[in-house]
RNA sequence: GCCGAUGUGGCGGAAUUGGCAGACGCCCACGACUCAAAAUCGUGUACCGUAAUGGUGUGUGGGUUCGACUCCCACCAUCGGCACCA
């Protein structure tokens, strides 16, 4: 018997299949579709980790799996390539962002191949590629046509020594991560997308979908829909109106003071009457400095300063209250001012008690002197006038008609969900397609024009304006009007990383066409995705980013259904050997390569999969890699004790049945561990057995063919199995053959297990009372004892209850 | 802080979803083979007992149940996300 040599054999495999093609996708067949998706990488200077691999494999093995079960398999692979690192690392280097990337590529292909992944690479995508990002930009100029996309005033992190906006990543505790100097917020007109519009389509159509239940929560809680009122607060002696949003329209009688963002217009407007203009001011500059995350922060020292001049009103009673502005109230949720209600709202509660303002219970329940109390389901409404004596629930309804007769406010359903903000001051994007024209005001390029090509140039570096590289390239700036045919200028700003992976799915279905994104049929015969698998840290944006663009193209016609994944799951992270997140900074990556050059593909694979609960994050161990070594090592001598005869052997027969059993369905559900954890333990059987047939060898090769299907293909062709093993069918199990007759049934008393006796499996509990009796371990408990009760559930358990 | 998740031997984990806790693998110990080592094969391996079909044991504290890793309440710890990292 020759040794087992893994990479002499993964090249061998990993060069046939290139040539025949197995794993090539076809857009007409009379197969049954199925469509897996994992996330295409970020290809990053430093390559693959081995956390990577993980999902990739997973899906596989369900592709592998489903094309022996004869389905035409769409498993595709591509690169989410735009991104600030590149970028930074080009002008760090002084290589231009595009041969980094191209390299980076590369490099990410090279080892993604060296894994035997089963993807279609004649459908790689690249969303830097100018063919591709032409209908990144096709899509944008659509929403932008459909009155979705906005220009609209957001702050961005500002680093005025740098004079660059940063990432959020880049701002370490309020400074920048260059130069350490601290960061402020400066206001940006942006281009926006109106996600909102959407809101409600993307939490009701969740039901339509087969998400894991985790990520279907947070998606619904991201968005954070919210029923209450728009509640008018009247401006003492002025004309204005301060409008509020509260899901608590039944504590209106309680608000004793009002608080409104620092970013409000309403201080700006009212400049010459507050008497403490300098004192706001001042307050605004700190909080200019707070991130939102800092601001809402529940736990911290409220900070606030009352606008001294004005005063509004409480519609309900019509007493004057205070308004203050303090930084826990933001701008960018509800109307950016609220109604305080320290009775019966926590951060309110604690505002009040710190600055001494009135707390007033409206509702009685708990004790508004201790805490707030913020029950809504129970307790008795209060010092309310009209509404007293009613549950907080109905008074909520009874309230929001008051309202709205009365003409002080209405029904409105809010959302935590804000629009997308769409512009990024950035070289390494793609460019957004529109045109400023003084004369027509925003132009989108025609489409014919398509792609907007990012300039070639020397110096992608950050202006000193805070505007993109792009605008100090004046001969690209600087454009005719597409309407007018006048002087005009292109729009600097680049679009997000998000942009080109919010559709990338659906160019993998037809990624060739130079006429659409993909051809109708195409879309028509993929969609939706059968499978998409990707990171926990993926289920809020970008989850949420590509079903709304999804939606957006659904509503114009190009894409069939309303929902681009039927199914998703999640992976957990894979960790350094000393239990932390993998990173450069912290010395504990593990490079695949190492892994595939040391052990290889095969045993790098079967670890990934057998190395814990797919769904929980896990450290990686060398020792476990061994250990699978190990077992493919005892699978490679499975051909030492291969015996003639046919079909199954007799002894074997039920674990075999079993082992496909299992196999099947933990394949399907996330738990490869078990699964390969069972092909362990029938490989220890036929170990002990002996000598194993060939058709018992077969069939082991093809159930562990997904996880490791170079050495099982070897075997395969090398005792002289017919045609490949890529082509094989998944085997059948026959339910019959799996049930024992005879099992051992436990027996406990009161509860504690005093032995097991062996029964059929049809045994009655007559019997089985005898039998349990007879047994000498179990009858000393019942000794001297009255039997009060006993529990019989056939095929598990016998449990007897004595006093 | 808010939203979501997790917690079981020395380690990764398993447990048919309320029915024998610790499958499978790693580590470790001992034995076989070897001049020796490695590799391989075999045996053992939750903890406390010399031992027992003894006792204890699934983050902590309480509860429901004939029976709880599994259900309920309270708490603690760790991880992911928080909108310009991807």
């Amino acid at each position: 018997m020759r040794e087992y040599r893994p990479n002499e054999i993964e090249k061998k495999w990993q060069a046939i299949w290139e040539e025949r093609e197995p794993f090539k996708a076809s857009n007409n067949s009379d197969k049954p579709k199925f469509y897996a998706l994992v996330e295409f990488p970020y290809p990053s200077a430093e390559g693959l980790h081995v956390g990577h691999p993980r999902p990739y494999t997973a899906l596989d093995v369900v592709a592998r799996k489903r094309r022996m079960e004869g389905y035409n398999v769409l498993f595709p692979m591509g690169w989410d390539a735009f991104g600030l690192p590149t970028e930074n690392f080009a002008i760090k280097n002084k290589i231009h962002p595009a041969i980094v990337t191209k390299r980076n590529i590369d490099r990410f292909r090279a080892q993604l191949k060296s894994i035997g992944f089963s993807f279609d690479w004649s459908r790689e995508v690249d969303t830097t590629d100018p063919n591709y990002y032409k209908w990144t930009q096709w899509i944008f100029l659509k929403l932008f046509e459909k009155g979705l996309a906005y220009k609209h005033e957001m702050p961005i992190n500002w680093c005025p020594s740098c004079k660059v906006g940063l990432a959020n990543e880049e701002v370490i505790q309020g400074n920048c991560e260059r130069c350490g100097g601290e960061v402020v917020r400066k206001v940006k007109n942006q281009w926006m997308l109106k996600i909102t519009e959407y809101a409600d389509r993307l939490i009701d159509d969740l039901e339509l979908v087969d998400y894991i239940e985790r990520v279907k929560i947070q998606q619904t809680n991201w968005i954070g829909r919210s029923e209450g009122a728009d509640i008018d607060f009247q401006i003492a002696g002025k004309e204005d109106k301060l409008r509020v949003f509260t899901t608590r329209p039944d504590t209106l009688f309680g608000s004793t003071y009002m608080v409104i963002a620092a970013e409000h217009p309403l201080i700006e407007k009212y400049k010459d009457e507050i008497e403490n203009i300098d004192e706001i001011r001042e307050y605004q500059k700190e909080v200019s400095k707070k991130s939102d995350f800092e601001r809402t922060e529940l736990s911290k020292e409220k900070t606030g300063v009352e606008i001294k001049g004005i005063k509004a009103i409480n519609p309900a009673n019509g007493r004057e209250i205070p308004i203050w502005i303090s930084d826990y109230v933001l701008m960018t949720y509800g109307t950016g001012a609220i109604m305080a209600v320290p009775g019966h709202d926590t951060r309110d509660w604690e505002f009040a008690k710190k600055f001494n303002l009135p707390i007033i219970e409206v509702i009685k329940g708990g004790d508004i002197e201790k805490e707030a109390y913020t029950d809504i389901e129970e307790g008795v409404v209060v010092n309310s006038d009209f509404i007293n004596g009613m549950n907080p629930k109905d008074a909520k309804e009874y309230m929001i008609n008051w309202l709205e007769e009365k003409g002080l406010g209405q029904r409105r359903v809010n959302f935590k969900l804000r629009d997308w903000v769409f512009s990024r001051q950035r070289y390494w994007g793609e460019p957004i397609p529109l045109v400023h024209c003084d004369k027509c005001g925003w132009v989108p390029v025609p489409e014919s024009e398509l792609p907007v090509l990012l300039p070639d140039v020397e110096n992608y570096e950050p202006t000193d304006t805070g505007e993109s590289p792009l605008a100090n390239i004046r001969d690209w700036v600087e454009t005719t009007c597409p309407k007018c045919g006048g002087p005009a200028e292109r729009e600097t700003d680049t679009m997000p990383q998000w942009a080109g992976s919010s559709w990338y799915f659906l160019r993998y279905c037809d990624p060739h066409n130079d006429k659409e994104l993909a051809s109708k049929e195409a879309l028509e015969y993929w969609l939706p995705i059968d499978w998409y698998n990707g990171g926990m840290e993926h289920t809020t944006l970008h989850l949420l980013y590509s079903r709304f663009w999804h939606k957006f193209l659904y509503d114009i016609g190009v894409v069939p259904g309303p929902e681009p994944y039927a199914k998703r799951t999640s992976h957990g992270m894979i960790l350094g050997d000393n239990n932390e997140k993998m990173s450069k900074s912290r010395g504990n990556v593990v490079n695949p390569d190492d892994i595939v050059r040391d052990y290889g593909a095969d045993t790098l694979r079967a670890y990934e999969m057998f190395i814990g609960d797919f769904e929980k994050s896990v450290p990686w161990s060398e020792n476990g890699v061994k250990g699978c070594r190990r077992f493919l090592e005892r699978v490679w001598k499975l051909q030492d004790i291969l015996v003639e005869g046919e079909g199954y052997t007799k002894e074997l027969e039920g674990s075999i049945h079993k082992t496909i059993k299992k196999v099947s369905e933990d394949f399907e559900t996330l738990k490869f561990n078990t699964g390969i954890a069972a092909l362990m333990s029938l490989l220890n059987e036929f170990n002990d057995h002996g000598s194993i047939k060939k058709e018992d060898l077969k069939t082991f090769l093809i159930l562990l063919n997904p996880v490791a299907p170079h050495i099982t293909e070897e075997i395969w062709q090398s005792i002289g199995l017919e045609g490949y093993l890529h082509e094989a069918s998944w085997p059948k199990y026959d339910e019959e053959k799996i049930k024992d007759d005879v099992i051992e049934l436990p027996i406990q008393v009161n509860g504690k297990v005093r032995g097991t006796i062996k029964v059929s499996v049809d045994e009655p509990q007559d019997k089985i009372r005898e039998k349990a009796k007879e047994d000498p371990n179990i009858s000393k408990h019942l000794e001297g004892k009255n039997i009060v009760k006993e529990i019989f559930v056939p095929g598990k358990i016998y449990n007897i209850v004595v006093k």
